[in-house]
DNA sequence: GCCAACGTTGGC
DNA sequence: GCCAACGTTGGC
């Protein structure tokens, strides 16, 4: 089983939206970074477990717990013209973006915010922290314990 | 809303 | 293949 942190915007999809979905499961499309899209077609698994951050909230911080339930397949949201993640250049026969589905587990008893990410030494190799920009990012197991027992997690189940 | 950091594009 | 110009992300 892998770890993943992946960055949503609130406003444009919140953990209450993937509470809302036939069976508190989405696909995460709109992915259009190379990088994240390599983890997303080729590392991200069936039961891989995801933190679910919030980018560009007050405060940003990680929201909750989802679950991987489909691997990558290609982001059709690219070949829709009518969508805002159209992108001309995938094509069906080869396609450039990926996705994958997820499903809710739960949200944080409290958030855990950035702030108190960089200030915890034991998550100071995060990617978030080095590299705040990615939108798909590996976590070890240590670090997504480590932030489910700072939301006060008596017991962990990974 | 600003803007630093990062990623992508395209002329040469 | 370099790198300037442009576009995007996301913390603040």
């Amino acid at each position: 089983m892998n770890f993943w942190l992946f960055k949503t915007e609130p406003d444009v999809f919140s953990i209450e939206d993937l509470l809302a979905c036939t069976q508190k499961t989405s696909s995460w499309e709109g992915v259009r970074n190379y990088q994240a899209r390599n983890y997303l077609r080729d590392s991200v698994r069936i039961k891989d477990r995801v933190l679910m951050y919030y980018s560009r909230n007050e405060p940003s911080g990680v929201i909750g717990e989802m679950e991987v339930v489909r691997s990558g397949y290609p982001d059709h949201f690219a070949f829709d013209e009518s969508s805002e993640y159209f992108d001309p250049k995938s094509k069906k026969e080869s396609p450039t973006w990926y996705m994958v589905d997820v499903k809710y587990l739960k949200t944080l008893d409290r958030m855990i915010s950035l702030k108190e990410i960089k200030s915890n030494p034991k998550l100071k190799e995060m990617v978030l922290v080095k590299n705040s920009r990615l939108s798909i990012q590996p976590v070890t197991r240590e670090e997504y314990k480590e932030i489910i027992r700072m939301a006060g997690a008596k017991t962990l189940d990974v």
